[in-house]
RNA sequence: GUGGGCGUAGCGUAGCGGUUAACGCGUCAGGUUGUGGCCCUGAAGAUCGAGGGUUCGAUCCCCUCCGCCCACCCCA
């Protein structure tokens, strides 16, 4: 058992009987990406690691400590996508989207990699759906932006969620801020957390987001960054509070939201279930990075994005109770027997396929009982049967699975449009 | 990376320092002559996560590793 290969840390299969939500969030993304007017992009599974030591920022979690990087055959540092905001942002210059008309809305979705300690919600290769606004500033897109993300959620069933915003000011505002909330923390420093204290010279922001009771006391009074915005950057966050109530968009400013990349400005946003308690259970976020694409080495272009994991996702479904279809099953099915009946069945099976009727042939080694049980199993709702005495006299039987189970003989050039008809009557 | 819990057939579970490790579901095969769903019978399927140690003897005790789960960190 444990001798044989087994699925690498952190990774998972994702089975035929998880495929429904699979499909379900695909095709919600495809409805709604249409609606809001995005277009698809993929990019490569791999880019250069410095990429995102750039553009992600070289002091984050992610690049510092989960990044898979590997040098190839050819001595290239390279990295398995770990987010898709800095590789968007590579294709938007490499491609020249500038000279698009803007801004460039554009999404995908994409596995992403990160050598993480794996626990519920949390993976090593998750999938995320990531969408990007190019070339605007203006807030009313990232109301648009988070809305079109409330909308999926919508459209997939989900409840009792919520969108936590704040802003994170533009750069020489927000290093002013730190300057202020820093002093404001100096007094304190013995008292604070082994972490806080390290937040304090490597991340100062993230002193407010501390879960440690020690740090407590201290977070209440703390100066917030959204109380003492720059006044651009107070605009554009009214902007935003006020399209997001025009849209009907349940928000809270959470003033201790601070995101984890250093790209960001201005907005930021996470949407969570209301009542989960668990860690891992932000099921989207993201946020403004004006400043990226110059980061990059393309000229100033504002953006807006998000990420969505897939995983999560569905673990909210399964919360909600929410159980997509399956996907089409076998409706006819072809129970043979004896050699002579191989070439009849293989016929029939194909006509049956031709006709627009999934079909599944039974395996004519096998008994009568034992396939007619496949059938059953199989869900198919009707079985075409033939044997030996029925392909020389050139009729199978079509049966009924559904109710008593009646059958008739019809001419084998006749079995699909049998086999049709009668599923027709079932309505 | 840190701390804690767990790991018995495909799945869900029982079990005990000592004969052939049990049950349910599932799978396969039968239940008379070529036919499903319910039911009945039978079979296959587990080196009791892996490796090492203690012991006359370990699935059960100890160590290491792997994996899963929970929390921290961080994030989707």
């Amino acid at each position: 058992m444990s001798s044989r290969f087994q699925a690498p840390r952190g990774t998972q299969d994702v089975l035929p009987a998880m495929q429904p939500y699979w499909s379900a969030i695909n095709d919600a993304i495809l409805a709604v990406t249409r609606l809001y007017g995005y277009r698809r992009i993929d990019t490569p599974i791999f880019e250069a690691a410095a990429l995102f030591e750039k553009g992600s920022g070289d002091t984050t979690d992610i690049v510092e400590k989960e990044m898979y990087v590997f040098t190839d055959r050819g001595g290239e540092a390279l990295a398995l996508t770990p987010e898709a905001t800095p590789a968007i942002c590579r294709a938007y210059l490499e491609h020249g989207m500038g000279s698009w008309p803007q801004p460039v809305r554009l999404y995908t979705t994409h596995p992403m990699f990160r050598y993480d300690r794996p626990q519920k919600g949390r993976y090593r290769q998750h999938t995320q759906f990531d969408c990007e606004v190019l070339g605007s500033g203006d807030p009313l897109v990232d109301a648009e932006l988070i809305g079109l993300l409330w909308d999926l959620y919508r459209r997939l069933g989900l409840k009792g969620l919520q969108v936590r915003l704040s802003s994170i000011d533009d750069p020489g505002p927000r290093r002013a801020y730190v300057d202020r909330l820093k002093e404001y923390y100096r007094p304190f420093l013995g008292d604070l957390s082994e972490d806080s204290r390290r937040r304090f010279e490597r991340n100062p922001l993230r002193l407010l987001d501390s879960k440690d009771d020690r740090d407590a006391p201290y977070k209440s009074d703390a100066p917030k960054l959204v109380d003492h915005l720059s006044p651009p950057a107070a605009a554009h966050h009214e902007a935003v509070t006020a399209a997001l109530a025009a849209l009907d968009i349940p928000f809270v400013i959470d003033p201790l939201l601070v995101r984890g990349l250093d790209y960001y400005n201005r907005t930021v946003f996470e949407i969570v279930p209301v009542e989960d308690e668990r860690a891992q259970s932000t099921i989207g976020g993201g946020g403004r990075y004006d400043g990226l694409m110059e980061i990059l080495g393309g000229p100033p272009t504002p953006g807006i994005g998000f990420g969505c994991g897939f995983e999560r996702v569905i673990l909210e479904m399964q919360k909600n109770g929410v159980e997509p279809a399956e996907g089409p099953q076998a409706s006819v099915f072809v129970v043979h027997r004896g050699a002579a009946t191989a070439a009849a069945a293989l016929r029939a099976v194909a006509a049956l396929r031709a006709a627009g009727l999934p079909a599944l042939p039974g395996e004519g080694e096998r008994s009568f009982k034992s396939q007619m049980r496949s059938a059953d199993a199989s869900g198919a709702r009707v079985a075409i049967i033939l044997g030996e005495d029925e392909v020389a006299r050139g009729t199978a039987i079509v049966k009924d699975l559904r109710g008593e189970g009646g059958q008739r003989e019809v001419p084998l050039g006749e079995v699909a449009a049998a086999a049709e008809s009668l599923l027709a009557s079932f309505g």
